[in-house]
DNA sequence: TATGAATGAGTTTTCATTCAT
DNA sequence: TATGAATGAAAACTCATTCAT
């Protein structure tokens, strides 16, 4: 018998469709101001369905930044290129572009990482993986000249910007131009024999 | 010894205490988390004070968040030192120790900016600031050997960092271990000459 | 003999429980001044069904003012006679008898009319209706000798006096003393040849 | 000294000032809906003064609706002309053109009547005086050929109709047209001989 | 006579959650 | 699995009234 549960069909089932729906709504308006009746609403299933899928409102919390993939194999792969630079613009560009997909639970898991430890260690599992992800991209390029501590660093860095440019600056302006100053910064640092 | 009950500040009004507990509770726990009636009773002032001074929760949290100064002066002034290395190092201290007076609306603005253009606006207001006055104290150290674009650069990337650990990531570990890395990458790319 | 607790309508839902409770409490007492907390404590349900079956208070309002037939064909059922003095004398004889059935919602949509156009049409609704069945009733004795417009007018008066008589001067005296001297100047009226 | 406390003064005192912006509002939105705060801000005075001038709002709601001349004056002087059918028509009209005068009173002593004796009482005597002041008028038409009983009858059809349109109709349609028809009716019977 | 901060009970409304079907 | 009415505690907000000045 295959019935069994699931969780990440690519076929909507409505346990999904309700994940989804609370993804959207949790990003736009937060965890606090969205009701589960209007998740039920939009999601278009019945009320009762919510509490019969996820035994409380923060079990679904927990199921929307849970059952996401990681950023880790889409960044990795989007970094081509040989150099530095080149690696680090594909993959300030990858991170851009990639908000539309991801930056939903991005926003939930930093807004509501206050005083919840599963989210708060989500939210330092999702900047830790970023951050590895980005140093591996850096250290593997041909011209860098570095000890893996400061790549550790210069990538941290990179993913901070980009992380506060989504949660919370992103909405002042398209961040893209700022970015080109950052890479050659960061490029020029890991690319010259520190004194 | 007059043990009259002033548990604030003796010249404070009721409508700064309202004030003053808002931002702390808003802090701890969330705009939305905290209750009008909760913020009156920890205030030590009746609840229908809080709508006679705030006609709506709102303003209470646009009260809070604007009724505050610009952190640059007290940035501005902490950094003594001559070169790069000493002032950053000053700079980033200096953020870290204004947490108990500063982070609270910190966390505050940015976790609240989404979908609230006043919010958002005064975190862009917040960053452009703090990123402006670490760039200032950067460019007037002895040493520096780098254009104003990528001070300007390198000041907002610090501030970048500082602020997602205050308000996201501060609770997993304590930041000072690798502000002394980010430090070390910033100060060798402003000191050297660029290829 | 069964004593058990329905106090209302065996079949009536608890939607309806609310609805007939909310018009008795309008009445006596006025929108405003009707708690939605005591139509729940005298409707026997809890203060959240209200709002569950509407989504505000003046949902119910207009719940109580519309879902309500019109009194045309208990009116028009009641004129039996031959003369325009009988048929009016039954009408407004049966007009008065209604109060406890229509009386509630009568001074309901009179009261609340103002500013508010929903109520407002109801409010037309309900005069045109009662005056255009008085004109029927009117129309069909035998002794009438008059045009229509005649009979409307005069049908328009009727209404106009028992319904000011209902809404706002109904607790001052006994109506119908005066509804006899009322009747025979229409009935004069309308059985005389127009000169 | 002639400091004597000077209700209606025609140079508005801060007190009646206050009087004349709770009729307003009174009348637009409803006793219970009107605070005594916002008659205050829209008066132009501090808060405090209303319950300075006025010990309770109900007491604020009894002066606004006693310190009013009653119309009857108003409508005496008006009713120039020979015939039973000019002279209605130049009461009607003036009832119709006091509109702005007087119209806020009328309807708040017939909205507000309910369940408030002196509130009621008033109502009565604004309906007996406006029907006094008819059927003064009438009766001294030089065509009239009717009993008083009858002429006082026609009175107070006049006024109900009237004073319903002002309360509850009047929003709907220029009442100007019916009252033509109406006119006509109530003429002709004053004006035949009674069978 | 005037002022405006202060008070707390009351109001409408929201909402996570339960439960019988 | 699914449904939607039901529940009651708690939320934001209102407001007549008081009072020290």
């Amino acid at each position: 018998m295959t019935a069994s549960p699931q969780h990440h069909s690519s076929r909507s089932t409505k346990r999904q469709v309700i994940i989804d729906t609370a993804e959207r709504l949790f990003a736009e308006h937060g965890y606090d101001a969205t009701s589960t009746a209007r998740i039920a609403t939009e999601a278009g299933v019945p009320s009762g369905l919510v509490f019969y899928h996820f035994a409380t409102k923060l079990d679904l919390l927990l199921a929307v930044v849970q059952e996401r993939p990681a950023p880790s194999e889409v960044l990795r792969s989007a970094a081509r290129g040989r150099t530095v630079r080149q690696r680090l613009r594909a993959v300030v560009a990858k991170m851009a572009e990639e908000l539309e997909n991801d930056r939903a639970v991005r926003i939930i898991v930093f807004r509501e990482a206050q005083g919840r430890p599963e989210i708060a260690s989500r939210a330092a599992e999702m900047f830790a993986d970023a951050s590895a992800t980005v140093a591996d991209v850096l250290a593997d390029a041909d011209d860098v000249v570095a000890d893996r501590a400061r790549v550790q660093t210069a990538a941290e860095l990179v993913v901070s910007r980009v992380f506060l440019d989504t949660v919370a600056l992103g909405q002042l302006e398209p961040a893209t131009k700022r970015h080109a100053a950052m890479i050659d910064l960061i490029v020029e640092t890991l690319t010259s024999t520190p004194g």
